[in-house]
DNA sequence: ATAATAGCCTAGTAATTCTGTCAAGTATTA
DNA sequence: TAATACTTGACAGAATTACTAGGCTATTAT
């Protein structure tokens, strides 16, 4: 039960990604794809939504590709996952667009709004740094490659 | 995002009817359908399986119906929604028969179970006897037409 | 006994949602 | 101006959801 749609969870690990090269220029899709074994046409969908929120931007022509809008620090999960599949609804009676009739049913209302509020407090509060230094963590157990420092490239330079 | 279908909320609403004439006697299928608006065939469906577990039992014949096999406080929410729709499985991951084999997903993987281990605790915390005594602070506040006491016969009568 | 009541069980199915693919663009830069 | 990369909309197969239909079995009041 409750489960979230691929696209959500591609979404994140997309942005996973993306913000894992945030100051060293910008991501291809290919590059995500690759990574993260999801199909390119599949991502262009996915990021695409993501980009018109404005929390990612593109960048076109060779080279090109994308980039963070913001500081990893400052992009939620939530917001993600708000932008890809809508506001967290366990039922139809709390989607924003409609209203809840039944006055019996208000109990179990009640119920359902506050499981909802604790979800989106958890994700709202989880940011794609988190996940960043979650993984440094898990990759300092792992003896991590020593990751090359040539080429980098300021990352407002891709932010416009 | 994140939705319940509509099988577990019917049956949280179902047990939730059940619940409220725990020590009175069966409760109908019928008088379900009617008081939460949902058709006796489905219902019967979701009654069944919720039999199947144990948390209700069923009384055939005239004078028939659904009684709790447990005291209200003794059954969660979580309990009824597991039956019905399976554990929380925010991504397939996470579901017990599969195992997570992407090793850079760890991150992820991480912050879906601990998003599922918050909703599961809040669902297993959560009784009917919770919902019974929101509904209560409810109809004090409608001023509630007094309930008949009449015919009140044991539940103890109805459990075998 | 037997008719009425009430639950039990198995299928099937229409509608919706999910999970993508495909193809034909447009924009940018080396 | 060729190469690279993003953009957009349509669409299709698979899976899931949300039921309905219809016949069966068990129990009890009369």
């Amino acid at each position: 039960m409750l489960k979230l749609s691929t696209k959500g969870q591609y979404g994140v690990r997309a942005m996973f990604e993306i913000a894992s090269g945030y100051g060293r220029g910008p991501i291809t899709i290919r590059e995500i794809s690759e990574k993260q074994d999801v199909s390119v046409a599949y991502l262009e969908q996915i990021l695409n939504k993501l980009r018109k929120s404005g929390m990612i931007q593109s960048v076109k022509g060779p080279g090109g590709g994308y980039v963070l809008s913001r500081e990893p620090d400052r992009i939620s999960i939530g917001e993600i996952l708000r932008e890809l599949e809508g506001p967290v609804a366990i039922t139809s009676c709390l989607d924003p667009k409609e209203g809840c009739l039944r006055v019996e049913g208000c109990v179990t209302h009640l119920l359902w709004k506050s499981l909802g509020e604790k979800i989106e407090g958890f994700l709202d509060a989880m940011t794609l740094d988190d996940l960043l230094k979650g993984n440094q963590v898990i990759e300092i157990k792992k003896k991590e490659k020593n990751r090359q420092p040539g080429k980098n490239r300021a990352a407002l330079t891709f932010v416009r």
